[in-house]
RNA sequence: GUGGGUGUAGCUCAGCUGGUCAGAGCGCCAGGUUGUGGCCCUGGAGGUCGUGGGUUCAAGUCCCAUCACUCACCCCA
């Protein structure tokens, strides 16, 4: 396929072409209404970011910033990372701009493109996009409980229903060192007999340990104690609110104690949306509470909660139950013939283009016939023909494509009766 | 980074054990209708059989390498 020339779309990216775009636009759009009806306000911010805030953000042992950033120095011997997340870079902008100083909670989302250096598979791509929302300043349960909500909303207003809510919580700097401690005496016996990258994990990131899948560390680590049990007054009161939350809203979830995430930021409330129309990787989104985040990042002491959803997995999913939207049918074919029917045509096509109509027309120089075909490929309504006849005279010959009724109007009556049709 | 699978026209794919195997359907273009769609009929364009080596009298068809895609591990969205 590709010899002298041709360029493809480097590994683990894809271009969404048009028929594909018509379907992003039905998640953009159904995301927006919800974070709307949730009074959350759309944030842009850079595709790469200082290497640092990442580092700093995501925490240098995480399997994100230990072997998945795109980081490269720009021509300023600056070290920039492609953004792996959203997070960081949200909490960063919220920073700069002040807005920490401002109203609280301050209630913001995002979507956009994320890049992570990984071996592609189902669901997982080196440039992937992800929609998702950060609620900054405060640490009420229902703010964890409606972020859990607001994925779960989305993924039932874009036709999605096979997902299942995991919720745990990993306490906090108060309770999850001693767990760790603990989860570490437990093991310490039969350390030798887990597997390599749980071995590792037991010095760098114990908690990691509980959600390995490999058989023989789930049996050693079978009757470990639970993160739930270990929790301080403060996080196991918070847990129980949320869950208090969630069963008001009458959404199911299952608790996952195992449910621990791979990055540092996260406190207190973890949770993943999976299904089990996707692949191995089996989570549409995720998301927690970070009450160390904004800290970390030079700021305040300032609580946060946020979820990220990734788009493709969501459209993935989608694409098994929605038919995919059809384009728009034309409003009217503008079928020419001869130089004097094509200059008339052309200018037809452009002023009624910008009444806001949608109007085709041949480019090809193409017979009557092929342009009736095209006219029909594209669902035109009408097609309008000017032959040397028609310009001649000052009119054209209306052909309604459902009907195949035929009759000669002026070029303004038909203007006119689109128009009103089209509202 | 590690393993498995796949790689033939724009798309979906046939091509068995190496010797008309370079094909089909769809799509595209044109004609049947010298100014008219959807159905139908006819014709046409389009392929270094991913790439590079090798084995052989002969290779899409066997071997090796390489690249890409894909699935899984890992990790997550």
């Amino acid at each position: 396929m590709v010899f002298l020339g041709i360029i493809t779309a480097p590994r683990g990216t894809a271009d969404i072409l048009p028929a594909d775009a018509r379907r992003w636009h039905e998640l953009e759009e159904a995301a927006r209404a919800v974070f709307d009806a949730y009074g959350y306000g759309e944030i842009r911010t850079p595709i790469f970011e200082h290497t640092e805030l990442f580092q700093r953000g995501i925490g240098e042992a995480t399997d994100v910033v230990d072997k998945e950033m795109y980081t490269f120095m720009d021509r300023g011997d600056r070290s920039l990372t492609l953004r792996p997340e959203g997070t960081a870079g949200v909490v960063r902008a919220v920073l700069e701009h002040n807005m920490d100083k401002g109203a609280l909670p301050v209630k913001l989302y995002y979507m956009g493109p994320m890049f992570r250096y990984e071996r592609p598979q189902a669901g997982r791509a080196r440039q992937f996009h992800q929609v998702g929302a950060e609620c900054l300043g405060t640490m009420d349960p229902a703010a964890d409980a409606e972020m859990i909500r607001m994925p779960a909303t989305l993924l039932k207003r874009v036709g999605v229903t096979n997902f299942e809510v995991l919720i745990n919580s990993i306490g906090c700097p108060r309770c999850r060192p001693a767990y760790v401690e603990r989860l570490r005496a437990h093991l310490a016996d039969r350390r030798e007999q887990l597997c390599a990258s749980c071995r590792e994990r037991y010095d760098r990131n114990p908690l990691r340990l509980l959600d390995c899948k490999r058989e023989s560390c789930r049996r050693l680590t079978e009757d470990v104690p639970q993160l739930v049990d270990s929790l301080c007054d403060g996080c196991a009161s918070h847990f129980q609110q949320v869950r208090a939350y969630l069963d008001d809203f009458g959404l199911p979830y299952r608790l996952a104690p195992r449910l621990v995430r791979g990055l540092d930021y996260y406190t207190k409330t973890v949770f993943e949306l999976v299904s089990s129309d996707l692949g191995a990787q089996d989570a549409l989104g995720g998301g927690g509470r970070y009450d160390g985040l904004v800290e970390t990042l030079g700021g305040p002491p300032m609580p946060g909660v946020g979820f990220a959803a990734g788009m493709e997995r969501i459209l993935l999913v989608m694409a098994k139950y929605r038919p995919a939207p059809a384009p728009k049918p034309v409003d009217a074919m503008i079928a020419h013939h001869g130089a004097a029917g094509r200059r008339i045509a052309v200018r037809l096509a452009g002023e009624w283009r910008d009444a806001g109509l949608r109007v085709e027309i041949d480019y090809m120089d193409r017979s009557l016939r092929a342009q009736m075909k095209q006219a029909d490929r594209l669902g035109a309504r009408l097609v309008v023909i000017i032959g040397e006849d028609e310009a001649s005279r000052g009119v054209v010959r209306v052909r309604d494509m459902a009907t195949g009724e035929e009759r000669e109007m002026r070029a303004e009556e038909v203007f006119q009766s689109l128009m009103q049709k089209g509202g």
